[in-house]
This record gives structure tokens, C-alpha cells and sequence, in this order.
DNA sequence: TCCTCGGCCGAGTCG
DNA sequence: CGACTCGGCCGAGG
């Protein structure tokens, strides 16, 4: 396998070192995973003198793109299935027990390699060329501009590339074309730039927000003291807001720190697994999961998030309990070295956790810097624990089972996001594979049909979330150059924010935590669909409805999984909890959230 | 305005 | 031809 891959052009000294991407002599050390030639050793000296920090640049691993056709890539388990207790049964759903899924590849999809239409290929360029090119071809424009989110899924079959392409396709193809070529340094103080400042500055000039609309109107009126004394209080309720998103902010060196650290931890582990072991050696390429990863976290880059699939090509998965959220798996008629785990016909999470947990402590042995954390019962992470100037970062580690096939029948209500993104992007999100993590709630001893509580999996759609957040716009160029900026980020951040304060001053909230508010936002983007309910402009007003959501499924103690309906996410905390947290939010709400006053507490 | 990081995907090479 | 790597380019965020 070493010697594998494109030799190393010799670049010409002025060649474009593109921004930010990786060197080639970095390349080198980086990313050939599977090449034996590879040397270890020589990384081990680099990163334990300089605690990874000296390597000159993110020590990235690539895509093996032609090992499937689908998005390796886009994946997250947020907060929730890295030992949160979110997930919790719902004992509603009685529906259909005793699921079977012959999880057969999908031929319509497991095909290799589709040759691809004619679609504007973005070709290797001259340095000297490369602006020139980009500026004046549009359809590479077009092509470019298309969100990596629908990228990823048009990716998933070649059909769909030639079915005619939506009104939104179209709209959004036109305006990018026509923002393309010469008006680019035109369009720079466009809605960009505004929103930005709406955002960030507080006494900027709005444009005629919904808001600015109404006070104009009041305005025109004569005014009474309680109008001015409201408007008063709403414009320091959005400053507030603006300075506290400000304030979350992660700093550029704090990111690159940790993003060196991770990636270099992380790649040595996937090397260890795929050289050292026999069960895990084809762990594919890992999913980066979690807030980081979504640019959603807040305050610090500390907590990574990564997820390490195992394809399994045949496997039934029979629900476990009845919220249609846990399953035991067996893999049938499969070679796969995973069949080890194998216990009765069930494939055992406990035992396959209980392996990898030991190879990756193999592993990080050699990285002093890094220290393991000691195993949670239920939680399907490997916590890696290290410090780089004084801040704590810790690295979930997830091995989890790729299961190409389709979902699970629990989901068929789920993903409701046709009003908001159409049914086109919900029927492409569900011809993606899911996951399995190994993880269960409760005590693992538990018995359900012969299968231990700790043997069984749940279903993750973390690379969905990922992609649904990252083109979360009813309009494909929602938050892009040359689209209206929204504010739906903006409020998750502020609701996890919040959250997260309120945890901190009661310690009894443990049981809620950032997937709730994530859940929150997305059943939220369902209901109120269109780009113009979150313009940013509109931050205040818009964070306030969300935190009646969330109010709303806290008073009733029901919050549905966005994928799996039947399952309640606060069946966890009991409804004391809820109702106080309800409460709570209620007030900072009313008060003009004095919580996220300077003094209060600290931003970071 | 420019930089960093994460990500996508075409190009190139090997077996 | 499939598997695999390299590296250019993009967007988001800061």
C-alpha cells in the first residue's frame, strides 16, 4: 500500500500556499494512515517534546472518497450521546415491536462510483490563474457555491443531479451568478456586512426590522412614557444579547491549539486501530461530531466530539425497549471481524466498548500529555483527557457502527422539516446511512428480551443534525455572501449559553443539557420555517420565542427527539425539575436576562 | 481584509 | 478499474 497516491509536485516557490491548507511536507507526516512507511516514531518525538504543538500545521487525514459514495464526513453526536442522560425512554410509543431490518446495501446507492455528469468540474488551476478563473466562469461559480450541506447530499445519488433542479435551485444558482464575477467587491456591503454589524455593534442603524417597523410607527405617534421606557428596555435587552454572543466567541489561538492537538490525537489512534488490531483495523475515516465541529460551541474550543464508524453491511437491529430509540444488532452472514462481540446472535456493545476501550488506552500511553478518563457506566465515549495552557480539553471518542440501509421505521414521523427545507432534502437526508453507538441508559444489567441493557445500541443521526445546521436556511442562501443573514445559530448559542449558566447556579438541572436546546432550535426552525421569522436583525425577538419553546416542553416535560418522535428527551428529569427550570427561564426572560449581565458571571 | 480550520472533490498514482 | 493519496479551493468564523 505505501507508495500509494500522487507524488508530491514539485511546487514553484511562489506557488499559492493556499489558505490555511496543509503543507506538503505536513501532508506527509500527516495523513498516510494505511502507509506503513509511515514514521511513528519520529511523530511520538515531535509531539511529546512539544505537546503537539509544534507541528507546524493540522495534521489532517483525508477521505478515502472512492471507498463509498457516501459523505464520510458530516457527523455529530452533540452533547446528548456522549453520556448525557437526555435519552430516556419513552414508554408511549408502543408501535411496531419486533422491527427486522435486513439491512441489505441499497443498490440504488451502494454502487460504486457513478461516473458523474459534466458538472463543472473544478479543475486544478495555475496560481496565476486561479483568480482570474474563479471570477469569470460562472458555472464553477454555481457549482462552488452550492453549500457543502447540499453537496453532501445530491452526493448521495447521481440522479438526483439530473432531475431538473427546484426553484430554489434555481433562485439560488441565479443570484450567485449574478453576484459572481465583477460585482463581488461590489456586493461586500451588502447584507453581509450589515448583519454583521446589526449583530456585533450595538447602536448601529437598522434597516426596518420588524421591530425598527414597529417603533418607526410608534414613533410617528405621539409617545407615551411607557412606550419609550419599553423601547428602552428592549434595545438594552438586545445590546445585552449582542455583547454576550460577543463574548462567546471562541479566540482564534485557543482553536488552534486545540484543533493541533486533537487532530494529531486523533489521527494516531485511527493509525493504531487500522495497524494494530484485528477487529477494528477498518474503522473508517472519523465523523467530526459534536458543537465544535457545528460552530456552535461557545466560550471554549474544550470539549471534541468524534466519531469512529464500522461499516456493517448485514446487520437486523431489533428495538430495545419501546421508544424506538435503542435496538440490540446482530450481524448476519457477515465476515466482519466485529462478530467477535458476538454473544448469543447479539452483537455486544459492552464487549466491543470494553476492546476499543483498551486499544486506545494502548495507544494514548505513549502521548503523556493526554490522560484517559475513567469509563462512565452507559456512556459510549472513550474520554481522552489534556491541558494545553491551562485550559482542560477533552476528546469523546466514539466507535460506532455504520449502518447503510434504511431507518429505522421509529423515524418515519421524525425529520419534519419539509416546510423548512422541502421534502426534497428530508427524502436525501433519509437515503443516508445512520450509526449505532454503543450506548445504553439505566442499569446495564438490565434484561429485555434476553439482551443486557448494556449490550444495546442507539441510533445516532448526528451527521444529519451536522448538515441540517450547517444549511439551515429556507432559502438556500440563507447566511451565504449575497443571501439575508439569519439569526438561528445566534439563539441556540444563547439558549445553550443560558442553559449552561442556570446548571452552573443549580446543580439539580444536570439531567438537562445542550441537546435539549438543540432539539429546541430544530423543532423551532420546523414550526416557524421561513428565513424572515430569524432575521438577524431580529435576534431579540426571536431568542425570546425560542425560549418559549423550550418554556413550553419544559412545563409539559415532553420534548420528542427530532428524529425519533416516540421518543421523549425529558423523561429524564422529572417533572419538578422541569417545571423549576421553566420557571427560571421565565424570569431571566422578564427581567431582560440579568444572567447574562458583566459581573454576573464571568463570559468564560 | 486576511487568516485558520474543516471540508469537498478532482487529479494522479499504484496494484 | 478500484483504492488510495495529494492538494486546490471554498465557506464559516474570527
Amino acid at each position: 500500500m505505501s507508495g500509494r497516491g500522487r507524488p508530491r509536485k514539485a511546487k514553484s516557490p511562489d506557488s499559492k500556499l493556499t489558505k490555511g491548507r496543509t503543507r506538503p511536507e505536513e501532508v506527509k507526516q500527516a495523513s498516510p494512515m494505511r502507509c506503513p512507511a509511515f514514521k511513528e516514531e519520529k511523530q511520538n518525538e515531535t509531539m511529546q517534546e512539544n505537546h503537539l504543538e509544534e507541528k507546524p500545521s493540522v495534521q489532517r487525514t483525508r477521505k478515502g472518497k472512492a471507498t463509498n459514495h457516501f459523505t464520510e464526513e458530516t457527523n455529530k453526536q452533540q452533547e446528548l450521546p456522549a453520556g448525557s442522560s437526555a435519552a430516556k425512554t419513552c414508554s408511549t410509543n408502543p408501535t411496531s415491536a419486533g422491527e427486522t431490518l435486513n439491512t441489505q446495501p441499497d443498490p440504488a446507492r451502494s454502487s460504486p462510483k457513478i461516473p458523474k455528469p459534466n458538472k463543472c468540474p473544478r479543475r486544478a488551476k495555475l496560481p496565476e490563474e486561479s483568480t482570474k478563473n474563479t471570477m469569470t466562469l460562472p458555472e464553477t461559480r454555481k457549482d462552488n457555491t452550492q453549500t457543502s450541506g447540499s453537496r453532501a447530499v445530491t452526493k448521495l445519488s447521481d440522479e438526483k443531479k439530473t432531475q431538473p433542479e427546484t426553484p430554489k435551485d434555481i433562485k439560488k444558482a441565479s443570484v450567485k451568478i449574478a453576484k459572481a464575477p465583477d460585482s463581488k467587491a461590489k456586493s461586500h456591503l451588502t447584507e453581509d456586512t450589515k448583519t454583521q454589524k446589526e449583530l456585533f455593534s450595538d447602536d448601529i442603524k437598522k434597516p426596518m426590522t420588524v421591530e425598527a417597523k414597529k417603533k418607526a410607527a410608534k414613533a410617528k405617534q405621539p409617545s407615551t412614557s411607557e412606550d419609550s421606557t419599553e423601547d428602552r428596555k428592549k434595545q438594552k435587552v438586545n445590546a445585552l444579547l449582542k455583547k454576550t454572543l460577543a463574548n462567546l466567541r471562541i479566540k482564534t489561538e485557543e482553536r488552534s491549539n486545540a484543533a493541533k492537538a486533537v487532530n494529531a490525537i486523533k489521527m494516531h489512534i485511527i493509525k493504531h486501530l487500522r495497524e494494530n488490531t484485528e477487529c477494528f483495523k477498518d474503522v473508517q475515516e472519523a465523523l467530526n461530531t459534536g458543537s465544535y465541529y457545528e460552530n456552535l460551541k461557545i466560550s471554549h474550543p474544550n470539549e471534541f466530539d468524534v466519531m469512529l464508524p464500522m461499516l456493517v453491511n448485514r446487520v437486523q437491529i431489533e428495538p430495545f425497549g419501546k421508544d424506538g430509540a435503542f435496538y440490540s444488532v446482530s450481524m448476519k452472514r457477515e465476515t466482519n471481524p466485529l462478530r467477535k462481540f458476538q454473544r448469543d446472535g447479539i452483537l455486544s456493545a459492552s464487549e466491543m466498548l470494553k476492546d476499543f476501550r483498551e486499544e486506545v488506552k494502548k495507544c494514548v500511553k505513549k502521548f503523556t500529555e493526554w490522560k484517559m478518563d475513567k469509563k462512565k457506566s452507559g456512556c459510549p465515549a472513550v474520554t481522552l483527557i489534556t491541558t494545553i495552557q491551562s485550559v482542560t480539553i477533552s476528546l469523546d471518542v466514539v466507535l460506532c457502527l455504520k449502518v447503510k440501509s434504511i431507518w429505522p421505521s421509529f423515524t418515519q414521523d421524525g425529520l419534519k422539516i419539509q416546510e423548512w427545507l422541502g421534502a426534497k432534502v428530508r427524502r436525501d437526508h433519509r437515503l443516508e446511512p445512520y450509526y449505532l453507538v454503543p450506548k445504553y441508559e439505566g442499569c446495564g444489567e438490565v434484561q429485555k428480551d434476553g439482551v443486557l441493557a448494556k449490550d444495546a445500541w442507539r441510533v445516532s443521526f448526528s451527521h444529519i443534525e451536522k448538515a441540517i445546521l450547517k444549511n439551515h436556511g429556507s432559502d438556500k442562501t440563507c447566511c451565504e455572501k449575497g443571501g439575508a443573514s439569519c439569526c438561528r445559530k445566534e439563539c441556540l448559542k444563547l439558549l445553550k449559553y443560558l442553559l449552561h449558566l442556570l446548571k452552573e447556579e443549580d446543580t439539580s438541572l444536570n439531567k438537562i443539557c445542550s441537546y435539549h436546546a438543540k432539539t429546541t432550535l430544530l423543532h423551532a426552525c420546523c414550526s416557524r420555517t421561513k428565513d424572515h421569522d430569524w432575521r438577524a436583525p431580529d435576534l431579540s425577538h426571536c431568542f425570546q420565542l425560542l425560549l418559549q419553546d423550550f418554556e413550553n416542553h419544559l412545563k409539559k416535560r415532553e420534548l420528542h427527539n427530532f428524529f425519533i418522535p416516540s421518543q421523549n428527551l425529558l423523561s429524564g428529569p422529572s417533572m419538578k425539575t422541569c417545571q423549576k427550570l421553566a420557571e427560571r427561564i421565565k424570569k431571566e426572560s422578564e427581567n431582560g436576562f440579568p444572567i447574562f449581565e458583566p459581573g454576573q458571571h464571568n463570559a468564560h
